[in-house]
Parts: structure tokens; sequence; C-alpha cells
DNA sequence: TTCATTGTACGATTTTTTTCGTAATGCAAT
DNA sequence: ATTGCATTACGAAAAAAATCGTACAATGAA
């Protein structure tokens, strides 16, 4: 169903990832902006970076006007679980539960959002 | 109280560090015995990798006898946190709970391990 | 002592990732 | 058309990470 490549984004590509999940879609120059916000990188280094990520398939790309339009060809979901499994082997021994524990143990969330992980909690026990 | 450093260990020092909490401490011999089971690069790699990990203190070494020991100078716990930590800003907007949701959601712990962490949950709660 | 073995040191190479300089291209306004 | 500007293309340098070859040191057995 999906492309299975699972291409490990690094971690600049995983920045500009973050952008264009965020706007859907952008132009190089966008997506530099948002970066040189806390990165002083120049922008035909974006631009660079961006056509390495097309040619590993990690967006997509509209080239029909002058102005190339990017887009995320990866979704967040599925780079999420990813480097959560990763993580999960590397540093929790493969166990969802551990991961799960020092997360909360570490920065316990608000009430609402602990009604919200009851929810799902409880959901899970029901089968 | 702890060392700030805050190293990040890359890839490869992660895995070096998984052998030493695992066993507490070893021999680059030992350490690359447990790497080769599912890596094949050289002795000296290993080697070379524990001397670099040693400068930058992410590793203590006992060098009095002829062969080195090695163990761990960074906990697993902290390491835990800084990794966590930074996924959660990269890829979970800050949020613990998405990323518990994630985590939880896309793969379900077994009922023993849900009543843990309902366990954590209801101490959280209580505040 | 000599030899074989096992170890560390460390420079050098290779690979991967990030960065940028410069050239070429397209477009729009004059 | 010509100029000016914003863009992409692309090679190559720089930086970071991983790998290895080789030299040398220590140890213990013969």
């Amino acid at each position: 169903m999906n492309e299975f490549k699972s291409i490990k984004p690094t971690e600049s590509e995983l920045e500009i990832l973050r952008v264009l999940w965020d706007k859907k879609e952008a132009t190089v120059r966008e997506v530099h902006e948002v970066l040189s916000e806390f990165k002083d990188s120049g922008y035909t280094t974006t631009l660079k970076l961006l056509q390495i990520m097309h040619e590993k398939g990690l967006v997509k790309r509209n080239d029909s006007g002058k102005t190339h339009i990017y887009q995320p060809a990866v979704s967040r979901e599925h780079t999420q679980t990813q480097m959560l499994d990763k993580m999960m082997d590397s540093l929790f021994g493969g166990s969802t539960t551990r991961l799960v524990m020092h997360a909360l143990g570490n920065k316990a969330p608000s009430a609402d959002e602990l009604k919200e992980i009851q929810q799902l909690l409880d959901n899970l026990k029901k089968h």
C-alpha cells in the first residue's frame, strides 16, 4: 500500500520535514525563512537539502512553474512511528511500556491530558 | 549535581552504551563481541569508538591493567530522558501526551503492562 | 630470552551529512 | 532585446562519523 522504503531522514532533513508538515507545502524560500529563525545556514543549503530529499523520495515537488513547490512525501505519523520504534528498540529494550512510563514519569501531563490518556487506556483494556 | 554536558551520543556510540549498560562494564573485546552479532565492523573500530567516547566523557575506563575496562559514564536514564525530550520537541510538538498516545496506539502493551501504566497514571492523577 | 598472542594507540581513509560558491536559467519590467 | 532579480542546478569543500591498517607494548608460555 504505502511506499515501504523507510528512508531514515537525517537531523537536518527532519527539520525541513517539520516545516513542510506544518505548512502542507512550501517553496524553498519559505522553508528557509522558517529555518533561519533558529539556524544560520544559507539559502542554497536549504535548497540542496530539498533537492537531495527529493531524490531520496522524502518530498514531492511541483516544478512546473519557475519556483518549485515542495510537499512532504512521508507522513508525520509514519515518521513518528518509525523513530519511536527505533528508540524503543535502542533505548527501551523494545518495550513500549517502559518508554511510555519513562515519558510520563519524566514530565507529567496536565489533568486534561491525563484524562485523554486514561480514555485511550480504557479503550486498550477492553481489548 | 550531575554533569550537564549533555553530549549527544551518535548512533554507533549508542550501540556501545547499550552493551555497557547491560554488562555494567566490559573490555573492548567483550563489547565488540556483542556488536559483531548484528554488525560487521572490525575490532579496531570498536576500540577507536570507545577511545573517542572516553575523550568525550561518555565512558569511564580503568586502564591500570593491560586490558582496559570500560564503564558507562552517562546513565541509561539520563540518555533516555535526553532523547525522549529531543524527540518530543522535534516530532511531537513538545507534547508528552501526544508522544505517549502515539506510542500506545502504535503497539498496545499486554494486560499486565496496562495495569502497570494504570498505576502510574493513578499516581499522577492524585497529584 | 624469544615467540606468539592479545591488546592499545593513532593516523589515515572512507562514508555520510552539511554547507556553500558559482553558473545558468527564467521571468518581468523597462 | 537588455538588465536586474529571484530562482534552480551542481560540483565541490568542510565537517562529522565510522572504519581500518599498521605499529608498538605487554603478557605469558616455551
